[in-house]
DNA sequence: ACTGCCGGGACGTCCCGTTCGT
DNA sequence: ACGAACGGGACGTCCCGGCAGT
């Protein structure tokens, strides 16, 4: 609610959003201290390093990760897909750096790994639900493994191949919505003809729900 | 036909490799110079700048597509469909540095986006036939085009997965029909039942073809 | 008399032996504060400048020199001759950084080397008092002068000897006997014998004295 | 003979001038490149670390020591004293901020204590050679390596106390020639009448000999 | 075609000294 | 008296590009 944000937090979001747009390595800390209105020698008393500033970033979207799976309660199973999709594009897209430039920040990262690993198993565990509760038409031949697998990476590289192929910098809600649709393009023909409608109705309920999702840039 | 290569055919080969693992900018021209076994000043004679560099690497990739392009005889749709999505993993892969450094050479690199624009293209008339030969089951909320880019997206990003998530920095054979086999998990469920053994089979075609495939590391 | 010791003096003792440790250039301010556990900004409020506490630590020197040559009464020639090269051996390595890093310290040290001097003609004037008292060998050649400064300077650079060439980093009361020892080395075999004995039953009465000695490290 | 300097050895010189005068901490690059009149850049190609110049100028000194070591013919006792004195003198001075400044530059510079210790066995030698020729006056009380040891540091420390005490940065051979009167002051007394006269001899003996010492500034 | 050497400049890091607030 | 935060500047390192020589 105050509108004073510590000169830390500044440099944080200041940082994450050069490292998104102009890369790691291709961001000078000079850069970064003037786009947040400082001096290059206050950037480095509070972050010693560079890699001290990208590893906050990173420990920061780690605990928005941590915040929403402790606050979560599980709801309808449409509404809880189209959640974590959007949960999942949104923080993906907020630290693509932290992907992207892994090669010059190696060290202390591996966790980012991790984070993405534990992000598939809960949505795997979504499409388990959606097994369980007999909204799948019957396919004999389905591994819902790689069925998952493959939805998963549409959905996090929906924004990546917005950037790359389409060339957009900024992220509508319009963008996210055909994030979902193209999820839909995939989950849909599995469905029962109930569990298509049920879906297709969940997403028309999303915008009010809009503000809990971790939007940054 | 000769084994000997030239020199500024090794410089091309080295540079796109080290870019691709170390980044555009995380890469020195010292660092590939070393690499090939020559001196920084002798790089400096074949590619007058970075830039030099990286556009030529560019242009041999795009030089791999027209080439693809001209070469190539339509076949049976399922085999076509599995010689694109092996073609497309494998030089985007080979040159990702391109689109994930775009910021630093934007100059020049216009068109590679649209060579990946006429990927999907060309792609989207692969599902075209497939529709036309009526080999999809009956879907009348079926939006082919997103459904083709849904797919299209899982093949693109395939390699930057198994990287990402999987920590792979080399890619087998096996990685690459695991590729193959996400597709089908998407495109498998949309389609008549004769189709799928159809598609499934292409896929036991493959080995065959794979020296056709663009496998540079 | 309180065991309570001022920040400022504390700041003074840490500063003396960082600056002879790792050199005046090599001690940072913020090195320094936090080995006496206290802020840079606090630091700076003792002592304004760097040089500022370099100056401190060098009057505080010159004072134990002052407090000494005040308080000291005359004694037996060889007691006083061992006490003034224990005394000297202690003052100059416990303040080596003065001398070794003039150079950046230029201003306001001159009176450290002034105080060398006068410590030399007060070793001078003990060779006088031997001299005076018939304790030396007759020999027709002997420059006194020259002598005295030749044995004044194992005094002034035997705890550097052993750093250099031992390797030592700690002074232990018996690397300072054999300071002595060399001493005696080259002072006895200007001797008559009796004097021989007094000199070397001067040195078992030290330890006694030892508290009197400038010890600091 | 040739007046053309290659740049790496203008910049060792150079480097090791500015060390012993400034410091190595006290000495920046830039003002060695300035001094040199090259490019940062330049003297970057040469010596890629600061450290590196370092370790090449302390290289080149072992390598002096080496070189005078193999080629040289013993003579007569007290020249090779003598000649011994000089030379030990010199190359300590010329290269004296390698044992002023061995805090910032430990890694490597074990062998610098080495080259001491040789010397000093050296120097020992030269007592015992004195001893077997019967030079030294009787006296059952002498520790022959201790008296040796208080010697050598006279030798290692005349020139530092020059400076410090005496604030001299050039070095003359008139101050040599004291250095070695110095000498003469604490060894001659332990000498029998002839031995004596001998020494004294050598003194006069040596300017003829000074092109051969290891003179650098 | 290839090398050694070089200049200029940028970046990450460090450090000193100051100011504000308590 | 003390600490958090800050500004400005310097230093070591690195890197790109160029040029003379062969």
């Amino acid at each position: 609610m105050s509108t004073r944000i510590s000169t830390a937090d500044r440099i944080v979001e200041t940082g994450r959003r050069l490292f998104n747009t102009r890369g790691y390595a291709g961001t000078s800390l000079a850069e970064i201290a003037a786009a947040v209105g400082i001096s290059p020698g206050n950037l480095n008393y509070h972050f010693p390093t560079k890699k001290d500033l990208a590893l906050r970033i990173h420990e920061d979207a780690r605990e928005v990760v941590r915040a929403r799976r402790s606050n979560r309660t599980p709801g309808k199973i449409s509404d809880d897909y189209v959640e974590h999709v959007l949960f999942t594009m949104n923080i993906t897209w907020n630290n693509r750096f932290i992907l992207r430039d892994q090669m010059h920040i190696t060290d202390g990262f591996s966790s980012w790994k991790e984070a993405l690993a534990s992000d598939f198993t809960e949505f795997y565990s979504l499409f388990k639900r959606i097994d369980s509760e007999g909204m799948f038409r019957h396919d004999p031949k389905r591994d819902l493994r790689v069925l998952t697998r493959s939805i998963w990476i549409v959905g996090r590289y929906w924004m990546d191949y917005l950037r790359e192929s389409e060339g957009l910098e900024e992220i509508t809600w319009a963008d996210q919505e055909r994030g979902i649709q193209h999820h839909f393009a995939l989950l849909l023909p599995c469905l029962t003809a109930p569990a298509r409608q049920e879906f297709e109705l969940a997403l028309d309920r999303v915008p009010a729900k809009l503000a809990e999702a971790a939007f940054v840039d």
